[in-house]
Formats: C-alpha cells, structure tokens, sequence
DNA sequence: CTGAAAGCGCTTACAG
DNA sequence: CTGAAAGCGCTTACAG
C-alpha cells in the first residue's frame, strides 16, 4: 500500500479511504490511485486488515463429520453456502471433526473468523454453549432442542411430513412405516403427527447408516405392523437394506410396498430400482439462508432471532403407487409364494 | 497476550518465546506464564500472528463446483483433507467457484493463504497458471496434462483400469462398453490399454451427467458394438440410464450384461440393484496424501515433485456376472421378447 | 478533499 | 535466561 501511495503521489490514508469508500476523495486523486493499483497488481493484506479492523470476512463451517453417516445432501448445502458466502466477500472456513471442548475454545477465541454456521446440530448439542460463551456470532443449519435465542435454517419437517403422508394417503395407504436415523428425532414426530391427522397408523424404528441395519430394521417394521403398505425413511444408508428384505420377502416395490426418502437429493434417488420418490428441500438453499443470516448479524442486525424453515418438494418418482386393494392384501401372501417359487 | 505478560510479571516477548518454543525459558517463568494464560483464557490472535509472520496456517481448497456434476466422492475427499490438516494444526478455507481470472488472482494475492489445493483438476486447467505466477505453493488433487512440476495426487486410473477389465475378462467377458464423463480422457485411456492388454474389445462413449444422458450413451454402445455383454462406467450419474435403457431392452443385469463403476462411493454404490460392483480408491487417502504434500513443501521441503497414484479397490458386488455364453447370445434376442411380453 | 500518526497484537532480531 | 523495541500492513480518529 505504502507503494501504491508513493506511485500515486498521495497519503497511504488516502489510499485506505479511496479502497474502502469511507471518505469522498476527488476524481483524479482516485483515478491515479486505481492506476497505481493496476500498475503495482495490488491486493490489499487480508492480515493487516483483519487485525487492524477486527473484522476477517472469514465465517467458520463447523462440520461434524461421523464419517460413514455423511448425508449426501451436505455438500450440496456446503457448496451453496460456500458459494453465497464468497459472493458477498467472504471466506468459508471448514472445522471438521471440531467439538466442543478446547479445540473449539481455541478456534474460537483465535479472533480468526467474524462468526459461525453450525452444521449437523444434534438435540443437545454442546458445542452452542461454547460459540455463546465464547461470543462468536452464529447461526445453525437444524437446530437443537431449545434454539430460543439462536438463528437457524432447517428443513421444515412437519410440512415435509404432511407432503410425504398427503401423498401416500391419498393413494389409499393407510399403515405407513417410518425409518429414522437414531439421530434426529423430529421427522419421526413430525411423520406421527402427519399421521394422525391424516388418519393413517405409523409403526417407527430407528436403523443404523448401514445396509445390514435396514434390513433388520424392515424387519422391526413387519413385526410391528405386518400389514403395512409404505414406508417413509429418513435414513439413506439404510434404505437398500430395506428394499432388498422387501425384496426377499417377495414384497415387489411399488406394487406391493411403496417406499419414499426425506432429504435425499435428486441424483441419488435416481440410482434406486424403482427410482426413489422423494421429499426433499434444496439443501443448497438451507446453506445459503443461514449464510444470509449470519451476515445479517455480522452487520449489526439486532431484531429477535430467526427461524427460517424450508419446505420440502415432492419429487415423483417410481417408488410409490397406490395401495394394494384389501383383496391383493387377502391374497397376498399366496401371490408371493408363487412368485418366490418361480 | 500484554495482559498475560502482566500477568506472569514479564515482557511480552518472553511470553511469545514461551508460546513458540524458540528459545529457552526458564522452568519458573514458564510455569508462570502458564497459569496466565489458562486464568485469561488467552488464545494468540490468528491476524497479529500471522500480520508478523508471514504464515497463515491456512489452505485453500479449490473446488470447482458445477453443480449437478458433484461427484459424490468429492465430499469424502474435501473431509478427509480438513480432518487431516486440521491435526496438523491447519486450516482449510473453501474456495467454491473460482475460475481463473481476477477472483483468483486476487485471493492469491490477499496472503490470506499459505499454500491450495487444487480439486477438479482440467487438462488444460488456466487456474494452475494462475497460482503459479501469483507464487502460491498448491498440489493438485487429479492432474493436467502436463503436471511436470507439481506436486499431486490421484487416482491410479492405470491399476484401476486393469483391476476391472481383469476382472471382467477372468469372467469370460470379451467385449466391453466404456461410458465417461466428457470431462476427464484419463479413464478411457487407461481403460483401452488395459483391454487391449488383454486383448479384449472395448468402444468409449461420453455423456453428461443425467439419466437421460446415460440412456442416450447405452443406445449408443450397442450401436458402437450390439454384442457387448459388460459396461464400465466412469459417471455415476449417467449410470442410472444405463441400467434403466438395459432393462428397457430386455437385458438383465447382471446376468445379460454386467455393469461396474469406478469411483463410486460404498453406499452409494449400495442404492442400486443389483448393487453396484465398484473399483474406488478411498478418497479420504487422496485427499489427506494431498494435504500432506503441501504441508511439507511449506516446510521448506524442495525435493523434487511427487505425483502419487493411488490404486483402486476392486468391490464385488452383483452387478457383475459371468458372460452369457455364446449360445445364450445366440438365443438372446428371443429370450428377451418372451420377457418383453410377459 | 487530504495527511501525519497512532495502534491493532503479535514476532524476532538486537542487546544484555 | 530475559527485555526493550522495531515493524508487519493496514484502518481510523484527529487535524487541517
């Protein structure tokens, strides 16, 4: 800058207030300091800067990644959080594997980032207290049990659910499944609460991000409900297992057992057999509300937190049908030991 | 840290000598000074610190994101490198979308960063210039055409290639369909050295990354060769139309036609049926070896470049069978209509 | 409209 | 083994 000052003939003052915009500088003294710039292919020091000012324009990404039960969706909201974030001239950080204890105290207090996204919010998640105590502006993509004072961006599961249990109703199912993830508990509420407005029976279980955990999970769901006709999952990882004990059992997809995912994206519910119809919010819109949030903030935004909650798309696709007729029901068991037999 | 020198009753050097370890310091004094900092829950500033020295600790992680072509792989690699440099005490910054160009040059040239990575790597890729002239150290993580001098890592797509045509000629498979992306030659090449290696028939088509794209490229391969009886595809979102335009035609999988992908993730390769047999290098390991080549050039190593491939894993799982022996061929076209009829 | 100067919180020669 | 001081490259009151 102390060049650009010299190349220019002015003030290094003048050169920080003609970048910054924060003082009326004239015409030609701006001119010849944008040639300076040019000339000298100036870039101002991110670190003089931050230290002087107090302010980094970097925002911290806290990422728990229990690797293995990575949701296909996050990068997708990691991406579009990223990329809003460096439209508007910031920086995203990404803290994987950071937990609440030193390691976060530390980040935290280095001063490096102006505020926080918190991804993968579990229902008592510690790490909050330690943003709050350490001060650091944030604001949670999902949200924990009492997120009173605190911005987030969420999937609004109770509409997801409503769409999910809409449809499936309509096509005359009346025993649903759900399958969760152990993790979080509200699409399973939200599905309940679907349900029994909509007047339908929901049996739920929780499966482990594996194969083999959804096979033993369908079978968690026939003992609790053997007549069921739909199965509602939140759980990605688990729901090949399920398909294919659907399958062994000679339960044919969707004709005999319609199955729909919440929160997969697009391209992966075209990889199942029939395609995967699903209820799904732009995941990379969740990220860029919570970045918008968070700058909000960032500039001195004091109005009571916000909760923003995104409604999810149903995404026909070929895994659901209408129920079986009570005469298919009847002779159902019939119609698979032949079909098993063949 | 002047509150913490206070604190311990000495100079603020001492307490940054303590800090960094560069010179010795009195067990006392440090004990003190110790007990300082953890009563003012000190943490150095990140922007003083690195104002002064020059070194951020921070890398950049350039990810190309043309949405909708997100391999889901790149997740795995993008945590595997942030875990891995967050142990060894640095940190990943994101830079989704940037081209070369101003962004670029720009960003280099903030100091904001010690070192890049480079994911998405093109052949001709215009960004490896950029950093080149802007004099920040970076590794690639997949390689240009002409890589001389960098550091990278990537997918062993040689080993790979004999790894599956290996395993598809053992099961007599002698005419094989390639399907790419369009974007990287790398697979191809290998995969036609390896099958005339071989010696078996291989025809290459490319498509986009869309279900109807991989229908467009089946119809493609069997117009290229109507006899091939096994397809290895290197674009898992086209694969979803290839399987569907299969059982379209009549051909079942695996039994008439055997498919396998490279470079698809274990649960996803789970979703399909039958699920999909893969060669996968773990993308994790990439993406760490990748931070590790840094870190060392950033400490100063100056030994020549190293370029590390990394082999796949061959993953068997049902989308793979033996050929169907030349009588079924013969017989094929009629077994396909009595099903078609069925 | 512009400049001179203090200071952000560290690191690191220089001196003892 | 320890301290006093310069300086990294900016921003921003203060002064004109």
């Amino acid at each position: 800058m102390a060049d650009v000052a010299r190349l220019a003939g002015v003030s290094v003052s003048t050169v920080s207030y003609a970048l910054s915009g924060t003082r009326p500088i004239s015409l030609s003294t701006r001119e010849r300091i944008e040639q300076a710039m040019l000339d000298l292919g100036y870039t101002p020091n991110a670190f003089a800067r931050g230290l002087k000012s107090k302010r980094s324009r970097i925002i911290a990404l806290l990422f728990p990644a229990r690797a293995g039960s990575l949701r296909l969706n996050a990068l997708e909201c990691i991406v579009g959080a990223s990329d809003h974030a460096q439209q508007r001239g910031y920086h995203l950080m990404l803290w994987t594997g950071v937990e609440a204890g030193d390691d976060l105290t530390q980040l935290a207090g280095q001063g490096l980032v102006d505020g926080a996204l918190v991804m993968g919010v579990r229902l008592h998640d510690p790490r909050i207290q330690v943003l709050v105590d350490a001060g650091v502006p944030f604001a949670m993509i999902g949200h924990d049990a009492d997120p009173g004072e605190i911005d987030f961006t969420d999937t609004d599961f109770e509409q997801s659910a409503r769409l999910a249990v809409g449809h499936l109703v309509e096509q005359g199912h009346q025993r649903l499944g759900f399958l969760g993830d152990g993790e979080n508990p509200r699409p399973e509420k939200a599905l309940r609460r679907a349900a029994s407005m909509a007047g339908a029976d929901l049996v739920a279980v929780d499966a482990g991000a594996s194969v083999d955990a959804g096979r033993g999970a369908f079978t968690r769901l026939l003992q609790a409900d053997p007549n069921l006709t739909a199965i509602i999952a939140f759980n990605e990882h688990a729901v090949p297992g399920v398909m294919r004990a659907a399958g062994d059992l000679g339960r044919r997809i969707p004709q005999d057992l319609s199955i729909m995912c919440i929160d997969m994206p697009p391209h992966v519910a075209e990889l199942t057999t029939p395609p995967m119809t699903t209820v799904e919010p732009s995941a990379a819109h969740v990220g860029r509300a919570a970045v918008d949030m968070l700058l909000r903030r960032l500039n001195g935004d004091t109005a009571p937190p916000r909760q923003l909650l995104f409604g999810g798309e149903l995404n026909l696709r070929g895994s659901c049908a209408p129920a079986p007729s009570a005469d298919d029901l009847h002779h159902g068991s019939t119609a698979r030991q032949r079909r098993h037999q063949e």
